[in-house]
DNA sequence: CTGTTAGCGCATTCAC
DNA sequence: GTGAATGCGCTAACAG
C-alpha cells in the first residue's frame, strides 16, 4: 500500500480522515488513554505508521505543559559546543527526551546576554528546561530549569557544570617550566569570562611557584576566537624579547598562534612551543598536533543534561555544582627550549 | 536599573506591563510598524533591551508564515551531523535565520523514516525548511522545503548534497594497492545506503582495475557505527588468510577496527593497515592517526543551507545536486606490506 | 466506544 | 494609541 501524496505538512486531521475516524479518536490512541476498541486502534496504529505521522511539538506543549523537549542553546555552533552536543545527546538516550540545539549564530553572539534573549524565545512554549552553554550572565532567575556549563561569569547560584581550569591552567604552565621555558606568554580570554580569569590565575600561580618573575608583556587578551587571537599573538612574536612559548586559553587560539608563527617563519615546536586548552578534535587535527589541557567536554554535556533532567521532573539533583578533572594531553607542540645562542 | 525579578517566561505583556503601554503597541515596535510615536518606541526599546525580551518563537510562528527558521534533523549527534553543523551554522551568519538542531536521539534512530517523523513534529509549526542529515528515505514527497544530506537511497528528487563517494572508495583501495596490499578487506555500511553501495563498489572497481580478485570472504557489513562494525572486524581478522589492510566504509569503523587489532595483538599499521572514510576530527585523535578519504563535511553543511534558503524563499537553487570532491588524507595508519615471511 | 466542541499560549492585527 | 479577535494543531471534557 502506497502512501498518500502529502502536500501540505502532516497533521492530526489528514491520519483521522485517512483512518475514517475523528481527530479525538487518534488523540486518544497516540496517548494511549481508554475508550478505543483494538481494531480501531490498530487501524489508527496503521495509518500513523504508512504516513510516518508524528504530532507537533508545538501544537503538543501548547496543551500538555510536559514536552519531553529540552534545549541546548549555544551561541554559535563551534567545537566546544558541538562536542557537549555528543556528550548531550549520549545523557538523553533512553530517557524519552528529544533535544533542541539552538543558535542565531552570530546574530546575537557577540552581545552579552544572548542566553536571556534564547531562552525568552524557546522556554514555556517549546522545552522544559535548558542548558545554557558559555553564557555570560547567570545571576538572573530564569522562570523555567536550567544549567549552566562553564558560564563565563562563574558559579553563582544557578546549577552549573565546569572543569578544573585553575588547575588546567597550572600544568600548562607546569609543562612548560618543565621543558625549561622562562619566557612563557599568556593568550587570554576576556577578563570578565571566569573561565579566562581562572585560566590566568592557573598560569600566574604556576609561574610564582617556580620563582619566574611575571612579565606583564607577555600577557594578552585573545578573546577565546581565532580571529581575536591573532593580533596580539602577533604582539607576542614581535616582542624584543619574545616568549619561546605560548600558553593559549583555548585550542581554536592556539592553533592560530601556530599559524601566525608558522608564518614569521618560525618552526613549532624547535622555535616556539604551544599549549593550548580545551583538547576539541580539531587540536589534534593541527599541523603540529597540539598539546592541550583535556576538559572532559561530553562527560560535561553529558552531567549538565542529566541534572536538567532532575530538575525538569522535580528531583534535586545530587549536586548543583559539578567539577570535572582536567588533563594534560602531550601531543607535538611542545618541546624543551633552546638556549638563545644555540 | 535594576531588571525585575523575573519568575515566569518573559512575555510581550511583560514588556507592556514594564513600559506602561499596550501589548499592541510592544507589538508595533518589535515590528517595525507605523503609528507609535518616537518617545514611546524609544521607551519600549529601552524595557525591551533591559528585560532581554525575545519574542516566543512558537507564538510568532503561530500568526507569521515565514518563521525565519531551519531545521537541521539529525537521527543523532554523531561526528559527521556536528561538524556539519559547523558549516550549517557559517551558511546562516549574517542571513537573519536561525537554526534549530533537533534530534530524539536514538529514540527513532533505528528505524526508517525518522526524517519523516521529525519533519512532521517540527515543520509548519516551527520551522521554514530543513536540512534532513543521511535521511533513510527520499523519494517522497514533503510540504516543506527540504534538502538532503547524504541520503541513504541516493539522489531521486530531492535537492541534495553529497559528494564523490565512488571515487574517494577507489582513492582509498588504490592507496592501499599502491602500498602494496593485495588482500584488503572492506567493511561496508549496509547495502541498503546508498554511499555505502558507492563504496563497496569504488573498492570493487579498483582492485578488478589492479587486477586482484575479489574474496567476498574480505567483505563484510560494518553498519557504520561502532558497535556494529567491531563483530565483522573480529571476523576479518579472524580469516585463515586474513587481509593485510581493511578499507572501512567510515572512520568510526575504521577507529573501532584499529582497536580491535590492537586487542589481538596486532600494530597498526606494522601488522595491519586500516583506512577510513570521512575524515572527521575523531580520525586524527585515534591512535596511531588514522589515514582516511575526506569529505568536506562542514562544506557540504554550508552547502545544504544555502539551498534550503534559496527554496524557503521562493528562488530555485543553482543546482538542485551538489557533489563535492573527497581527497586522501595520509596519516599514520598505513604502511607498506610486509611479506608473510618476513 | 466515538464524535463534537472549547480552549491551551502568545504575538499579531484589525477595528476603534 | 488600545481592546479583542485570530491563528495553529492538539487534548480534554462531555455528549451522543
Amino acid at each position: 500500500m502506497s502512501a498518500v501524496e502529502i502536500q501540505r505538512r502532516l497533521t492530526i486531521s489528514d491520519v483521522a480522515r485517512q483512518a475514517g475516524v475523528s481527530v479525538a479518536t487518534v488523540s486518544k490512541v497516540i496517548n494511549e488513554r481508554y475508550g478505543v476498541s483494538a481494531e480501531t486502534a490498530s487501524r489508527v496504529q496503521a495509518v500513523i505508521a504508512e504516513l510516518g505521522y508524528e504530532s507537533s511539538l508545538v501544537a503538543r506543549s501548547l496543551r500538555s505543559h510536559q514536552k519531553n523537549v529540552i534545549g541546548i542553546l549555544v551561541a554559535d555552533f563551534e567545537p566546544f559546543s558541538t562536542e557537549l552536543l555528543k556528550g548531550a545527546a549520549h545523557a538523553i538516550r533512553g530517557s524519552g527526551y528529544e533535544i533542541v540545539a539552538y543558535s542565531a549564530s552570530g546574530a546575537a553572539e557577540e552581545l552579552v546576554g544572548w542566553e536571556r534573549r534564547y531562552l525568552s524565545r524557546l522556554s514555556g512554549t517549546l522545552i522544559d528546561g535548558a542548558v545554557l552553554v558559555t553564557p555570560t550572565v547567570v545571576d538572573a532567575r530564569y522562570g523555567t530549569p536550567v544549567v549552566a556549563v562553564d558560564p563565563h561569569t562563574g558559579r553563582s547560584g544557578m546549577p552549573t557544570v565546569d572543569s578544573d581550569n585553575l588547575k588546567g591552567a597550572m600544568l600548562a604552565t607546569e609543562h612548560l617550566l618543565g621543558l625549561g621555558h622562562r619566557r612563557i606568554g599568556f593568550l587570554g580570554g576576556r577578563l570578565d569570562l571566569e573561565s579566562a580569569r581562572l585560566r590566568e590565575e592557573g598560569y600566574r600561580n604556576a609561574l610564582v611557584a617556580a620563582g619566574v618573575e611575571i612579565d606583564p608583556q607577555l600577557i594578552r587578551v585573545g578573546g577565546y576566537r581565532p580571529e581575536s587571537a591573532e593580533q596580539p599573538a602577533r604582539e607576542l612574536l614581535a616582542l624584543d624579547d619574545p616568549p619561546t612559548a605560548i600558553f593559549a586559553a583555548n585550542d581554536l587560539s592556539a592553533i592560530r598562534t601556530m599559524q601566525v608563527a608558522q608564518d614569521l617563519g618560525l618552526r613549532v615546536p624547535e622555535d616556539l612551543s604551544v599549549i593550548g586548552f580545551d583538547n576539541v578534535p580539531e587540536s589534534a587535527l593541527a599541523v603540529p598536533q597540539l598539546t592541550t589541557v583535556a576538559q572532559p567536554i561530553q562527560e560535561m554535556g553529558y552531567q549538565a543534561v542529566r541534572m536538567l533532567i532532575d530538575l525538569v521532573e522535580g528531583r534535586s539533583p545530587g549536586q548543583t555544582h559539578v567539577s570535572l578533572p582536567t588533563e594534560l594531553v602531550e601531543r607535538q607542540s611542545c618541546a624543551p627550549v633552546r638556549t638563545r645562542e644555540s
